[in-house]
DNA sequence: GTCTAATGTTCAGTACACCGAACAAGGAGT
DNA sequence: ACTCCTTGTTCGGTGTACTGAACATTAGAC
């Protein structure tokens, strides 16, 4: 079903000049099974195990998970962005979105 | 391990005054499996069914993972505003981007 | 070319994800 | 009380996630 999955975290994973053993490592499993991630795309990997690859590759779950294209160039970027906006106290949340909104509108 | 799990999808769904069959089918999955999900927190369930079932209490795959706190309050309203942002162009989020960093700052 | 070390691939086995269907417990009527 | 309907719970079975260890391949070094 989902073999884009398999092909986002090769890619990710020579871009961090990753070997399966090291990945497998940083993201608690067997290299055997990234093996598998990668070319034979089981149907339903583990919410736990995809979530240490992403953080290991730095992106995140949703992202791997979302079948639409590629981008991920600035992924990384957006997810570091979102992590520290969620830190951010609701008052100043707000403000944020109304900025965001108005850039939004345009179009 | 992660009984937080169970917890916070009953909640979610009792807010959103939601049945176990209700959300079952929203989320592609059945209610004994959802039941099981709130109650015994089976060790690895899958990305794509608690993605599913995220999107269907209308959060993230990510909050429903995170060990951290509750919070959860205006979480919709974070994700809603994430999935926005990632839409934007290059030039657009690092200028947003630029704004948010003003605000971090300052502590 | 050979040797060695590192990386990648395969395979068999155990534990569990996930489902359907049966069963139990409310709850609202009468 | 009893009936009906909705919701929640239990249980057995099938397929597969995930692992460790064996095996294969590649890449240098000599």
């Amino acid at each position: 079903m989902n073999s884009a999955l398999g092909e986002k975290i090769k890619k990710l994973r020579k871009k961090e000049k990753l070997t399966l053993d090291k990945l497998a490592e940083l993201a608690d499993s067997s290299k055997s099974y990234v093996w598998e991630l990668e070319n034979n795309t089981p149907p339903r990997p583990s919410a736990e195990k995809l979530s240490k690859i992403a953080t290991a590759l730095n992106t995140t779950l949703e992202f791997l998970l979302d079948s639409s294209g590629d981008v991920q160039e600035e992924d990384a970027t957006d997810v570091t962005f979102y992590r520290n906006y969620r830190k951010l106290d609701p008052v100043t949340k707000s403000k944020i979105r109304k900025i965001v909104d108005l850039w939004d509108d345009e179009d």
